[in-house]
DNA sequence: CTGAAAGCGCTTACAG
DNA sequence: CTGAAAGCGCTTACAG
């Protein structure tokens, strides 16, 4: 009962399933099998085993276990955001499905950065990842050579790819800012802004279905987009309402790229007397739970964000386990909500 | 030139050190060198392996380093909520403080569940870290255990310990309640509500700061404690309201756990035309951005939640390089932030 | 159902 | 400044 602490050269020290193995009197080996294949050993030998790893508190070595099997059971997550509750909830997703497996989930967080993109992956492909989700359609050259090089599995989230044979899951954006408009449009609303922010991807593909369904109706005005690049935040849907409004004093409508522009535009106008909808409508994106509660309530586009998570980590672990999946789009639609605000 | 893809039996197929070595003309432990310690490494050896890596495209594989060094540089991190804003800027001044150094940080989400974060550590202790940083002070005692066996170094954020020689980066979450109902106190209000949700230990510490004062004042009464174990949100918010007006009709203000619950409450009575703060003061907790630009603008308690993720990471770094440390417990203290609402 | 041997891809002492 | 050898703690074929 004596605690052997025999300095052993290099060792780090933690109990390793050799020792395991010594104390149930069995090989390394087949203490590994009681371990991660109880169902190949006999009954009573995996009780001993067990009892080992219990009364010696063992704990696998997982850098060995990779080392040996190469396979990380590790998965990558890369998102522009972790203050973005839309990405939150995307995560969110992703754990709810994964989590009856035993994949490890590393979550890079890119800041809408390409060069931050790179570098994450850059790190992460050290740790050999089964399978990669990635945010959003288009990333560096660099990154996709990157990607390219890994071999790794990847389902891109949030957008459809526009054709071939890349995994995507989510819906389309442009569509969405296609249909936002049209409401916009149908209401009989003429001079409608579009204020956009950040100007990621799913912004721009937003702007487009908005510039498009412009067009059609003949209402397209370049002076109507106010796109900054700074980061979306209450604040800043405050000072673009005033700067929109100072550009375009006859503009009737606007619809924000999303409900966090939308809020900050909305308590803007409380501000300054500006009856919403009444003089302006004003529409979100996301629909985030402030737009249902706020006074007015908030017109917005609901996207299935959790959904996606869930999905897209469901097509990532068919594809790892080289299952047959039934088609590498999958498109989870989105939902608009009419209500007081425009 | 020829591309030789002898099946090696159990390699990985992905370019190893060794054949970077090979074609840099040197030994791997060399090349390993001329890697991670170019200083020690003449010039040219320096740039003949430099290049070897770059026309092979060579990535380390991170199990075999944190196999052979015994050190894995990863940082584990577990918070109760990764849909909580709260957390996520913890999380953002973790990833800040520890950018430049080469940690991986593997981000645990226990959603507020005792028996999750014993899950998530027995996952993550297999992965070696070299630090953990934990939310609360609170764990239960099979997660402190494990904790204790593992010997790996831990900061605790968000609160203070009250005693002892933990470390520890946050505020005092009961100074923080007792200060936001004295506050309430001295502006003349004698029924004052609380409204808890969640209740993990946070909420518990403020509830526990609001009956100190209450009692002090000999205002305290238990029925004006509504307190429900669900997940914080608007709607919630919206809810609890209701509840607490038809228990103790006289109430007279609202110290809400958090800003979600106090936004809702908020809406709610602007539904209700219930007028705030001159019918009912309602104030929140963390200061989110929209309490700054609702109407009413929100008085809440402003938390230094990046600094938290900041220090702590900061703290834990000096811990595991065995600098010595100021002080093993960081106040970094809290703001009240007087508005409309109360 | 159980095991002896080899090997995964690195890094650590230790030499020279 | 550079290198041959051993070893980290597991798992994979392959036997029996």
């Amino acid at each position: 009962m004596t605690k052997a602490q025999t300095i052993r050269g290099r060792a780090s020290g933690k109990i390793t399933l050799a020792e395991v193995a010594a104390k149930a009197g069995v090989a390394s080996m087949t203490a590994s099998r009681a371990i991660n294949q109880p169902d190949l050993v006999s009954a009573s030998l995996r009780q001993r085993v067990e009892q080992a790893v219990a009364e010696l508190g063992y704990v696998p070595n997982r850098a060995a276990r990779a080392l040996a099997s190469a396979q990380s059971n590790v998965i990558v997550v890369l998102v522009p955001s972790l203050s973005n509750a839309v990405f939150t909830e995307v995560l969110a997703g992703i754990q709810d499905a994964l989590d009856a497996d035993d994949y490890q989930i590393l979550i890079g967080n890119t800041r809408y950065s390409d060069a931050e993109e790179e570098k994450l992956l850059g790190i992460y492909l050290q740790s050999n990842p089964d399978g990669i989700l990635l945010s959003g359609m288009s990333h560096s050259p660099r990154v996709e050579q990157i990607l390219q090089a890994s071999q790794v599995p990847i389902v891109s989230m949030m957008d459809l790819a526009e054709k071939g044979s890349a995994f995507t899951v989510g819906f389309s954006q442009s569509q969405a800012g296609y249909t936002m408009t049209r409401y916009l449009l149908d209401k009989g609303h003429c001079r409608i802004g579009f204020m956009g922010a950040q100007l990621d991807e799913r912004t721009l593909k937003r702007a487009e279905g908005y510039r498009k369904a412009m067009r059609e109706a003949g209402m397209y005005d370049s002076k109507l987009e106010v796109m900054v690049g700074d980061p979306s935040t209450i604040a800043l849907g405050a000072e673009l309402l005033g700067r929109m409004l100072s550009v375009v004093p006859d503009c009737d409508a606007i619809f924000c790229c999303n409900d966090d522009l939308a809020h900050g535009a909305i308590y803007q106008c409380q501000r300054r007397g500006i009856a919403v909808p009444e003089q302006i409508a004003i529409c979100g994106f996301n629909d985030l739970p402030a737009s249902a509660w706020m006074k007015p309530s908030v017109t917005t586009i609901s996207t299935p964000r959790y959904r996606v998570g869930f999905e897209a980590a469901a097509l990532l672990r068919s594809i790892i386990r080289k299952e047959t999946v039934a088609q590498p789009q999958i498109d989870l639609g989105f939902t608009l909500m009419a209500r007081e605000s425009a």
